[in-house]
DNA sequence: TTCAGAATACCCCATCTGGGTGATTGCCTT
DNA sequence: AAGGCAATCACCCAGATGGGGTATTCTGAA
């Protein structure tokens, strides 16, 4: 028995790209081209009616970019897996992308092979990924340096980012709330923050807690 | 010319696994075994007198676990690039991983192969994963649910994050104080909080922000 | 058409916060 | 031996915060 072809659609401004992009798919076994679009605009159109499992977009387009795209189509159509297609490599448009939903990201230089196989191990609900792209991802989870903080204020910090106040913080450490406050006006300073609200959003973007 | 093979080490509590994984890579050109230990303490206690590029590591092992083992290893040696080889692949092991410094993540069905491919990849500046495990980690970047938020309370949590207090925010988007006060009174509720501190830690972990 | 929610604005008030200043003890490094 | 930092505790005070209300307007869904 047959199986049935992963359906594809791209988006993608470059011509010539889009032409070859479709040409690859359509000469391979399994995969099927159900449309392609020089611009979000006519692909946003067109999707509801559309019969596709995964979308190769580009991001750098005229109009509406592809990372806008990625975010109305898995609105429209959450099924739908978007493999990104870009020479980018900078952190705004990876992370955006994958915030926006994209199941995948690949660079330009890609050669055909490998971006069939991406087509397939996306549909298979895998998330590849471009080396360069995948070492990124991971390191945006390390700590970007060393803590400034002493583990003891590290502690503090971590009971004033669930909303205690100084007594409570306190009375669960057993010390003085003077303490607490003399310990909270240290990791302000280091962290160079005035406020509860300022220190709770660096200590996180930062991984200090 | 010969180029220089890669040097690899394994920590794996597994005597068969250990010992299939050290012939595998033994017997192909361009990979060199430096060592292999069946527990964190032994690879720790000699990792500086090793020379190594890549460390296969197990999670699951006697003593200090590979995670720990992880985080040890990149701060005795951080050129060393750890990839993870575990069963496991629920959040807390794929993520304590990552965050401990591993570059790639496989998990144990990998076949032989990919996993010198993944070395190899690794070894490149790569980050390669099994496809389960990618798919997890870029899902960790989407916002878990919609946002209960509309876009002016929305507006106001991010300035209220920057630690702007009612009347700079009321002044930067020209409204009354009493009126950010009465947003912030909402927010509190939807989001079920009762604090600046824990308003933006919420809307960080939950992406709303 | 009616009702809910969003957005706007105001009042009261007890409590909490952040900044300033100062002190003691102990540990580590120099 | 000295200076520095971590950790502990203390006091003062102006201003901010959070919780309790109330009210109007507008929009969109039921």
């Amino acid at each position: 028995m047959q199986k049935r072809p992963i359906h594809i659609a791209i988006i993608e401004d470059d011509d010539e790209i889009r032409q070859t992009l479709a040409l690859i798919i359509k000469g391979t076994n399994g995969f099927f081209c159900s449309a392609t679009f020089p611009d979000s605009e006519s692909a946003l159109a067109q999707i509801k009616d559309l019969v596709v499992d995964v979308m190769l977009v580009d991001i750098e387009l005229p109009g509406i970019t592809g990372i806008e795209a990625v975010s109305k189509i898995k609105q429209l159509k959450p099924d739908v897996d978007c493999l990104m297609l870009s020479i980018r490599q900078d952190d705004e448009a990876v992370f955006n992308s994958i915030r926006a939903g994209a199941a995948g990201y690949l660079l330009k230089d890609t050669p055909p092979a490998q971006i069939l196989r991406a087509i397939e191990e996306v549909h298979q609900g895998g998330a590849p990924m471009s080396m360069q792209i995948a070492r990124r991802v991971l390191q945006s989870f390390y700590p970007t340096q060393k803590s400034p903080l002493s583990e003891r204020e590290t502690e503090i910090l971590q009971l004033l980012s669930d909303g205690l106040n100084y007594r409570s913080i306190a009375e669960k450490i057993f010390l003085s709330p003077h303490t607490i406050k003399s310990h909270i006006k240290n990791i302000y300073s280091k962290l160079h923050v005035h406020s509860r609200a300022e220190a709770v959003k660096k200590a996180i973007k930062d991984k200090l807690i």
